[in-house]
DNA sequence: TTGAAAGCGCTAACAT
DNA sequence: ATGTTAGCGCTTTCAA
């Protein structure tokens, strides 16, 4: 259908093998062959076939990357950073938005696999660790993002949520805010780590979550967060003790809780103050603009890409490496007692990694 | 490296070609053999190798996606639906987010023609249309997304921009505003068709933009949006007749001129409306919450999808199908002198597609 | 209904 | 420094 090599090498009146060694750059040809040989390439415009290319050496250029929700902004800047970083060097990425669901996640798994990527990077909505035995038994080098699995001992990039639920409460701690409440998120990872930093800076000044102050947003977690951050700020302010602050699971959510708080009659932050978290674009713009912890989803891209780039290379799984991001914490006006605004923060309390 | 066909007909003491047969559902093919045959390729867990498929078919069962910014939830939705519906036929997808920059577009068209995709589908930020006539000359068939290019006819799948213009100056003058601005976009054909729309609507209400109240942005476009609406709006505020309305190119964009707007000591909409493009998510938590005409993104994806599928099975490329989405305004209180809240207004102006 | 032969476009090992 | 041979894993004839 298309130019060949042998259709070059005829062209040139040589072997297919020489016109392949120049492509690869091969140490025993004339540089006059080669020069030769490089010009009528770019003449003809001649496209390696990958496939071919692929079926011989193994290796497709290609890595295969999963996200629970390609539309959520901080898996679109992991795409997006990912996919510059691993296309400098030739590389491809399939990309797949899973849907938070777990079954579409696994057949993608297998797809990836029957079309032999590289690496896969995979932010999974999954339960169970089954899939991943799978990929291990097919000796693919794959990349855990942003949730972790116990006893799973993989590669893994992603923030570390402990510090994120940390630097959250400390500074509502230092606005002065006395019944810090919590919405958190499901049964992941970082929904479990941001509770945990919550109550360790919390114990940290010998504060302690008063009784009914965290609740869940329930199961609906990221994709729906704002109806869920609603829901849950209602009841908060319904309780005993009514909380002077809220951190939340996330965005989405916090956008729900401030919304609650303000069909209440209640201001923020004189209140209730509000932290969420991600960061998202447009914080500024927000009715309140919010506070909110910044999980540096472009450098967990970069990283990630980087992790990638060199297991394609080494081909050895020699011991899994872990990464974890440290989160900065953009103070806005809806934790802002002392009107401070848009100060950036960095942490300092995470030890580093 | 792993299980292969050869493997699975030793294992049955058959033939390569009998399993292959099977795999692919040819009819001369026993149902007892077929059956036995695919319960041993479920045990054994058999992948086909894509590469060694598409090596002789032809077909990867691979599109590639090329589109400006994944970050911008408008092209992460057509990304994300795109490959959700796609990816039901079995079939995967490359993506590439391009920054805008032709370049690095350019060298990603070559890297799918490399990689044979089956179809490409592409956002464009070319100024010329040289690629396109490469992907021509290979035969591939393409589909562009949102921007068009005069004097190609290519598959397009887009928003009529024309009606978005329409649709956003027609609700101004509904409102009653009198001196209605536009902040334009770059040179591209979404940003002239929605030129067009709002002249075409204020002619039919004989009614003419004023001196001074059509304003670019210039070239940064869609990356960064808010600072050139920003600065843009502040060059209407000067104007002699100061503008009771502003419709901007894009929602970034209406969000530079809103905080413009207030900034000047403005009131929004009593003193100038706002209308943006785009209807980004969480439009209803901003500062002012900001009426957008909605582009449907997601149907976008959809139909451009279902158009990709037809390709890829077709072969044949005949005819370039063109499909324009109709846009839909939704009101909300930068424009709602009558107090209207969220408020969907489908499109009255337009003609069916 | 099954299988043997040929080859997709390329690369890796081994001549020359 | 260049070419020959073989084969990656699969599908496509075509023969049995």
């Amino acid at each position: 259908m298309t130019l060949t090599l042998k259709d070059v090498a005829r062209d040139l009146s040589l072997s297919v093998v020489t016109i392949s060694k120049v492509l690869r750059d091969h140490p025993d040809i004339s540089d006059k062959t080669k020069k030769r040989v490089l010009a009528r390439l770019k003449e003809l415009n001649y496209q390696p076939n990958y496939a071919a290319r692929a079926l011989i050496t193994g290796r497709t250029l290609t890595m295969g990357l999963i996200v629970p929700d390609l539309l959520h902004p901080f898996f679109a800047n992991i795409a997006k950073s990912m996919s510059a970083e691993i296309r400098r060097q030739g590389y491809g990425m399939l990309i797949v938005s899973s849907d938070e669901e777990p079954e579409v996640e696994q057949h993608e798994i297998q797809q990836f696999l029957a079309r032999s990527v590289d690496v896969m990077i995979i932010a999974s909505s999954q339960i169970g660790t089954d899939s991943f035995r799978q990929i291990e038994e097919r000796k693919v080098p794959y990349i855990l993002l942003d949730r972790r699995f116990e006893g799973l001992s993989s590669n893994f990039v992603g923030v570390d949520d402990r510090v994120v639920g940390q630097l959250a409460t400390s500074h509502l701690i230092e606005q002065g805010c006395k019944r810090i409440a919590h919405i958190r998120g499901p049964e992941v990872s970082t929904a479990v780590g941001r509770l945990e930093g919550y109550r360790e800076a919390l114990a940290a000044h010998k504060m302690a979550p008063l009784p009914g102050h965290i609740v869940p947003i329930g199961a609906s977690g990221d994709h729906n967060g704002e109806a869920g951050g609603y829901e849950a700020a209602q009841h908060l302010l319904l309780a005993r003790k009514k909380p002077d602050a809220i951190f939340c699971f996330n965005d989405p959510v916090a956008l729900g809780a401030m919304r609650a708080i303000l069909d209440a009659g209640l201001r923020i932050p004189e209140d209730v103050a509000v932290v969420g978290c991600g960061n998202l674009a447009y914080s500024d713009f927000l009715r309140v603009p919010l506070t909110s912890v910044d999980q540096g989803s472009a450098q967990i891209g970069k990283i990630a890409a980087a992790m990638a780039l060199k297991l394609a290379q080494n081909r050895v799984q020699s011991g899994s490496k872990i990464k974890l991001i440290q989160p900065s914490i953009v103070v806005r006006a809806s934790s802002s007692r002392a009107q401070t605004k848009g100060r950036r923060v960095k942490n300092r309390t995470a030890p580093k990694p």
